[in-house]
RNA sequence: GGCGGCGUAGCCAAGUGGCCAAGGCAGCGGUCUGCAAAACCGUUAUUCACCGGUUCAAAUCCGGUCGCCGCCUCCA
């Protein structure tokens, strides 16, 4: 099994073998820290961390190195609006990332440098890009000047005079080319700024990401990620500036998310269509929205809507609930391998699910991170489980048990890689309970009550009385479930 | 204007040359149940926007048409 992965560059799937054997350098474009993270943050920073967990779980030693930018032209107008100071402002809001990718089950990346923490680094750089002639100083400022990068486009599929064509950059008459962009911005009076060779000023946005990844990765690695959006001009200018600095390929596999329109348009402040991370989780349980992010190919765009991602809450209490019943049925019995099972005829299909599930998921996963076919084959195996429950309510049934042992571990498993089924299925189910019963009506005691009245009207089979209580209920979104061993209930979503 | 992507059942979605076109949601029939719910079984695309071409063989490759979207300016 080969994994293959899709690199921007070339614009196809190709075989991935990392520089060093085992180690994988990856380096994620992170936020600039000014203001709340919304459903795209969310979906690049759920993709990223499961191709990390993935790799990781391959058996790649990793090293995940994402940045922060805390200065840049947003940070100082919107710090100038609120009144407080830059840095202020992006602490305020990294703290604000912090919490949500928690709160998400994105795992922290092993470095998160700064930009302001590396203003040595990028005075370097820039040094060296205008001894070698790739950059001019020009009233305090420093431009890369693309003409003297003949593989500029690369990355963008677009030539330079394609480019130029449709330009709508500003006129700037400090530049020798329009395309041109800034690699140190002289600052302005009141502005954050750092002491330099061409005065006092602030870096670009591209040219940190050159200094913070060859500094912890080196001037050559393996993967660097982040939104389709950052291609151009993001990605484009930071690899004309490192190839041009260094000398050396820069990066080697370039891997972007597809991006997030919310009912089929583009996510905007000024459509009213933003919606934060925190707000999303106000009504959803984080494994939901990760399903959700997960249940698209991550190049596709992906559509947010209220009933896409109640469906996936509903696929995840679902998923809950089996595996529930399943880690009561078999709790008896430890996780057998598959060896020596040997189970009914009619239930070989199922158990052909559960038995090929990691098989399969590794298989997905392998061909460019396929986490939608992954999601398949797990409800597979879920349905596996269910078929094995039926048989085994019906009378106790070591080999079924054991099946459905392994089956739990194994989804477990692929769920850690997704980061997903995490919880106790017991406190989660209690949980979501908990939550759905604060948004009714009635109280747990009351319900109780009523469906003691309905027991007694069924003990003395008055089934009139036990429908009309059942009724009742229902038309509090209550759904009675009548089992040998008593009535439960559970709320309608 | 330039570049790129997409169009698969009521909805979401995988599949990019060849086994009956995964999976989820919703629907319908059945098993179970006093009735239900859940679960399971069966069923729901002779067809992959449309037209033409290549091929023994195409949703999948090529050309064209229509429709939708993104990027080219800060953006995950």
């Amino acid at each position: 099994m080969a994994l293959r992965l899709y690199n921007s560059f070339s614009g196809q799937k190709e075989g991935f073998k990392p520089l060093v054997d085992n180690q994988i350098g990856i380096y994620v474009c992170g936020i600039t820290a000014y203001d709340d993270c919304h459903l795209g943050h969310a979906r690049a920073a759920v993709v990223f961390d499961v191709i990390i967990r993935y790799l990781r779980h391959r058996g790649f030693k990793v090293t995940h190195v994402q940045n922060i930018t805390d200065i840049d032209d947003k940070i100082i107008n919107r710090a100038r609006e609120k009144g407080v100071s830059c840095k202020e402002l992006s602490e305020h809001y990294t703290g604000k990332f912090h919490r949500d990718m928690e709160a998400l089950g994105v795992a922290r990346p092993d470095m998160e440098p700064k930009a302001t923490g590396h203003i040595q680094d990028i005075i370097r750089l820039i040094e060296t890009l205008v001894s070698k002639g790739y950059a001019y100083a020009a009233e305090g400022n420093v431009f890369f000047s693309v003409e003297k990068f003949p593989g500029y486009g690369r990355l963008s599929h677009r030539s330079l005079e394609e480019m130029q064509a449709g330009a709508r950059v500003e006129i700037d008459s400090r530049k020798r080319n329009p395309m041109d962009f800034a690699l140190w911005k002289a600052s302005k009076p009141g502005e954050p700024s750092w002491e330099s060779p061409w005065g006092p000023g602030r870096p670009g946005w591209h040219i940190e990401c050159s200094a913070m990844s060859i500094r912890y990765l080196g001037e050559t690695f393996d993967i660097h990620g982040g939104g389709q959006d950052l291609i151009f001009p993001h990605h484009e200018n930071e690899v004309a500036q490192s190839v041009a600095a260094t000398g050396k390929p820069f990066v080697r596999y370039f891997v972007h998310n597809g991006f997030v329109t919310i009912n089929g348009e583009k996510m905007s402040k000024s459509l009213g269509n933003f919606l934060t991370i925190k707000e999303i989780l106000s009504g959803y349980h984080p494994e939901a929205l990760r399903l959700f992010l997960l249940s698209k190919h991550y190049r596709s765009p992906l559509d947010y809507s209220e009933d896409l991602i109640r469906e996936k809450q509903v696929s995840l209490d679902r998923i809950y609930t089996t595996l529930s019943e399943a880690m009561e049925i078999s709790a008896t019995s430890a996780p057998q391998p598959d060896a020596g099972i040997s189970l009914p005829p009619e239930v070989e299909d199922a158990y052909t699910r559960i038995r090929d599930l990691k098989k399969l998921f590794y298989e997905a996963m392998d061909d460019d991170f396929n986490t939608a076919q992954a999601m398949g084959h797990v409800f597979d195996a879920v349905k596996g489980i269910n078929t094995l429950l039926q048989i085994s309510k019906k009378g106790p049934d070591q080999a079924c048990r054991a099946a459905i042992g392994f089956a739990v571990s194994a989804i477990r498993e692929v769920g850690q890689v997704l980061g997903l089924f995490s919880t106790d299925p017991k406190s989660y189910l209690e949980g979501r309970r908990a939550e759905k019963l604060s948004k009714l009506s009635l109280t747990a005691d009351q319900i109780r009550d009523l469906i003691h009245q309905r027991e007694e009207a069924r003990a003395k089979k008055d089934w009139a009385v036990a429908d009309a209580l059942r009724k009742k209920l229902a038309g509090a979104n209550i759904i009675l479930k009548d089992s040998p061993q008593g009535t439960t209930w559970e709320i309608k979503e």
